[in-house]
DNA sequence: TGGTGTTTGTGGACACTGTCCACTTGGGTA
DNA sequence: TACCCAAGTGGACAGTGTCCACAAACACCA
């Protein structure tokens, strides 16, 4: 049921997870989904959660594509690189899944995907990692370093949402790439300033 | 009508906006509002419209309340740091409206309020305005102006959407306003890089 | 002044949604 | 074997966006 309603999300946003719709997806009949879900929005807080945890998933991939020894400068950057520009991908890659990601403001953990062995962290700790190894790469001055992942993911988000789903979304694909470089050098100028 | 619907929209962003309630507030049958929208989308757009006005017009409030003449320094990153807490003030003040002036990405221009001579200029416009006095006033170097407003843009919605109905929007107030102030700097250390 | 045409509003209908209630069913356990 | 509970069914209700045909009110021009 949830992954009938993720493929709905993934193509409409988190309005087109209906309900009726899932459950005629799944081939049974609508009130069979309250036998498993409240209502609604428990269902689509599932689905949330499914959401969040493929944005951490990307992530992580694209962060652990990145060669470079621990601690290394150069590669320490690029990982901070490579986690913002999945982070902007996906919102443009699936503007429905990241608008549903955090459709629901409440309840946000997504369950920290406690036990579960194989999941990635959530995506602002793969974060707070990456700018721990620029401290410790000597790239950032550790006493900027507490508290400065929020201004970070701020750009990022803001990024991915003017371009994915924003007023932005429409610029040619020229010009949006230009606006992210502008916006990755942007984010290093603070960071070294 | 639209100013039926844009109170719906402030108290419940824009899926409350809907068109049988509005007719109803007017004191009308629902069909009534297809004489003057086609669809309920062409309200909402309206409404969208309204909404980003009035976030245009609590900017420019903010910024004229910076005294200083134009060029002088601080007075100049005064007016920036204006924009940017007007801009983050609204999404929490009006967490409705927020949502819905950025709901629709198509036809975002409002319709450039052209001829209104009362009108404020767009968001973006006015944070343009301010780079170009930063530049003026010797602050931002010339060579790094150009497209430099998306970053900052970006950093801006960014934290006003995860503080303001996203993630971030139950911290308290002393977590909130350290995280903007920790945002602020952020944009000054990476103009003044 | 009177007639005509356009604008605005009405009434009724349809398909669709989320949700509630009472009811059936089938597999596992005491 | 008897029972119980989770899962699914059928029917209903209020609320929504939207379409159609019709009524009134108003402006305009002969």
């Amino acid at each position: 049921m949830v992954s009938a309603a993720l493929e709905l999300a993934r193509a409409g946003g988190p309005d087109a997870v209906v309900l009726r719709e899932v459950a005629r997806s799944v081939g049974v009949v609508p009130n069979a989904a309250y036998r498993h879900f409240a209502d609604r929005e428990e269902l689509l807080a599932a689905v949330c959660a499914e959401a969040m945890r493929e944005l951490a998933t990307r992530m992580a991939a694209n962060v652990r594509r990145v060669r470079g020894r621990y601690g290394e400068p150069e590669a320490a950057r690029r990982r901070l690189r490579a986690i913002g520009r999945a982070y902007v991908e996906f919102s443009r890659a699936e503007p429905g899944l990241f608008l549903t990601a955090f459709a629901l403001p409440h309840r946000h953990a997504y369950d920290a995907g406690d036990g579960e062995p194989g999941a990635d962290r959530l995506p602002l700790d793969q974060l707070r990692e990456v700018l721990d190894e620029l401290v410790e790469a000597g790239v950032l001055d550790g006493r900027r370093r507490p508290g400065i992942e929020y201004p970070i993911w701020s750009t990022v988000h803001g990024l991915a949402v003017l371009t994915g789903q924003g007023p932005l979304r429409d610029l040619t694909d020229a010009a949006r790439s230009r606006i992210a470089e502008l916006t990755g050098a942007f984010i290093e100028d603070a960071l070294s300033r």
